[in-house]
Order: structure tokens, then C-alpha cells, then sequence
DNA sequence: ATATCTAACTAACAAGTGTTAGTTTTGTAA
DNA sequence: TTACAAAACTAACACTTGTTAGTTAGATAT
């Protein structure tokens, strides 16, 4: 069910807001002031503070799982799927800076749908361990813990939604070449 | 000026508890409770809240400072600068796991000492930045945009305080090696 | 014009917030 | 044992929090 009209409003001003100070700086008044009207307005489009991170966090968390499905059912090369992963993470993070945020901060102020979104973040996980461990043994991929690359690989892709709004007019096709050889290739000449 | 005594105790319970929920979620009762101690009794130790937020994120921010200066005036390479650099931030970064949830996610509740903290992260990046551009003009680092290597490689580091906690009985020495080989060779055959 | 719907409003609530003042307990040294 | 400092306590404060109840203004449809 896609919330529609001034609901989605209320959802973009809270992430913005979330963003700059976190869910828990962030105080129902301080959403409603931004948008101009009193904070007992929003209940007449919202159930509560905690409805507006759910589904912040929720819907983002949702379409990683979709992009990663996608990825490993292409039938492709462990490299050419971590690449895959690379565009998908620069996409939906370009276009979520704000929502990104509350996903990497906030996620533990979830309340009803924390294990769910658990859930969603270990089988993403577990799915790029998988990628990895396969590039290994067919020898795509050099032969160190894959733990490290796992994790290497996330933090830079997690901290996307930092780094692509301080560059006005980032070329995104550029930067994601770019980004895929420093990830993948490395910086050593 | 370091503090002593049950100071240390209730900087390293707000830390532990900061890094589980952030700074603002957490409330001075909670750090109390931590304490089998009444919130009130806290005063005789601390100045407010917000002192002790300051004083995590600072002190840590400094340690960095330091070792950044360290590494610059080392007559070096840029590749071997990198590698100094990999090595501060794991230990760093391993004997601060709490601390550096903090820096990383509660610094934008810095009120005083905001300012200075932003001074200081301002030049870390400008600092690691040089040592990949003169990497990039001596040859030694492949020409690719040097925002983009920095982005990558503050985010791994700066994500390590995430990682190494969870990986019980981590050999340091072993991780370090590792993750420099994955930064600066990348992971392609 | 009347009724309906949407979305704003005012007023208030119970609970929780950081912090202060003043007091009592506890441990140590004289 | 007495004196003193350290560190706990109780009680309270002024303010902020998310949220509810009930009401009003403005647009649209009959």
C-alpha cells in the first residue's frame, strides 16, 4: 500500500530532518514546523513517529533485497555481479540520500518491524558472502578473507548517500566507473 | 586535563550505551541505571550530558590528529603513508570500539566544541587527501579521481569499529595485513 | 444551499527529560 | 572515635515529548 498525498510529504520532511539530527533528535514539532502547520496535524495523515521510520527504513531495505535478487539471478561472472551491486548501490543511494541515512542509523529504533528488517540485512549480507566466496574459488578473485572484502566492500557502498549530495554535479556514470575500479582493481599502480 | 576515578566509569557506560542507541536516545537515567546509581548522583562526577558526549568524541578526534601528524612528518611514500594510516585506524579504532560510534554517528550533537571538532575532521580529509594526490603525481597510485579513493577508503575505516567487535578472537596483526592488501591491491585477479 | 470530505486548528494529557538543591550514607585518616 | 571528604540519596523543578479529543475552515459534489 503506497501512502499517497501530504502522507508522502510528511515521509520526505522526516527523513530530511532524521538525516540531520537523527530519529531521536527529531521531534514531531520539528516535522510539523518545517512543513508549516502544527504537529497535532500530522496525525490526520500519520498513525505515529514510529509508522513514518518504519517505513523510511522499510521500503529502502526492500528495494535492496529486490536489486539483489535480481543480481544473483543473472547468470554472470562473480565479478560482473559485484559490479552489478556497485551501480546498484550508487542508484538507489542517489536517489535516497536522505531515507539512506535513517537505514544505516536508525534502523535500531525500529520496533515492530526490527527483526524483520534483520532478517533483510543478514540475507543481503549473506547473499554478497556467497558472491564472494564463489569469485574465490573460481579464481576470479584473489585468495584473502572474504570476510575483509565483504566488509570493505560494504562500508564504501554504505556511505554513499554521505558522499554523493557534497558533489554538486556528480557525473553518476563516471563515478560509478570510477568507484567499481578502486573497489575492484585497487589504487596500486 | 584527564579525568579520574568513577568519571572514567561513567564516560565508559555512556559510551557503551551511546553506541547501542545514540546520544539522544539515551537519557541520564539510563546511564544511571547502568550504574546501579540514581541519575542525580551523576552530577557529583559530571557536568552535563553533553560534557560527556564531548569528551568521547574530542579526545578521540585528537588521537587521530595526532597520528595523522605522525604519519605525514614520516619521510615515507605515499603507498607506505597509506599503509600507516590502514594500521592507526585498526588500532585506533579497536581500543575505542564505543568511543567511535560516537565520532562517527552523535558528532552533529557537539553544541561548544562543534566547531573545533569540524576543524579537525576538515583536516584530517584535506591531509589523507595530499597523500593520495602526490601518490597520484609520483606515480605510485593509478590516475583515477582522487575523491573517489579518498571516499573509499575513509569509509571502510571509518566503519571498522563496526566490524571488529564482531569478530570474536580477530588476530589484529593478520586483519590489518588483510585489509591493507584489499585497499590498496583491490581484490581482482 | 447543503452535505461531505479533507486537513488544518486549539487545548490538553501523561510521561519523560536534564538538572539542581539539600541531605544522608560511606569509607578513610587523624 | 571523631572529622572530613567522596559519593550516594530523595525530592523536585521547568520543560519537552508523542499523542488524543474535539473543533473549525475551505473546497467539492449534490
Amino acid at each position: 500500500m503506497k501512502p499517497s498525498g501530504r502522507k508522502i510529504e510528511i515521509i520526505t520532511t522526516a527523513s530530511l530532518l532524521f538525516k540531520e539530527k537523527g530519529y531521536s533528535a527529531v521531534t514531531m514539532r520539528d516535522i510539523a514546523k518545517a512543513m508549516d502547520i502544527k504537529a497535532a496535524s500530522l496525525y490526520n495523515h500519520i498513525k505515529s513517529k514510529q509508522e513514518l521510520l518504519s517505513h523510511i527504513i522499510i521500503s529502502l531495505a526492500e528495494e535492496f533485497t529486490t536489486g539483489m535478487k535480481a543480481v544473483i539471478n543473472s547468470e554472470t561472472s562473480s565479478i560482473e555481479k559485484l559490479k552489478k551491486l556497485v551501480a546498484l548501490h550508487v542508484f538507489i543511494s542517489s536517489n535516497n540520500t536522505q531515507a539512506m541515512a535513517s537505514l544505516n542509523n536508525d534502523w535500531m529504533h525500529l520496533e515492530a518491524q526490527l527483526d524483520y528488517y534483520l532478517q533483510l540485512r543478514k540475507d543481503y549480507e549473506e547473499n554478497l558472502r556467497k558472491i564472494i566466496k564463489d569469485g574465490i574459488k573460481n579464481n576470479e578473485i584473489i585468495d584473502v578473507n572474504p570476510e575483509v572484502v565483504l566488509f570493505s566492500m560494504l562500508s564504501t557502498l554504505r556511505s554513499l548517500y554521505v558522499w554523493i549530495p557534497k558533489k554538486e554535479d556528480l557525473d553518476i556514470e563516471q563515478f560509478t566507473q570510477d568507484l567499481t575500479a578502486v573497489l575492484l582493481s585497487g589504487i596500486v599502480k
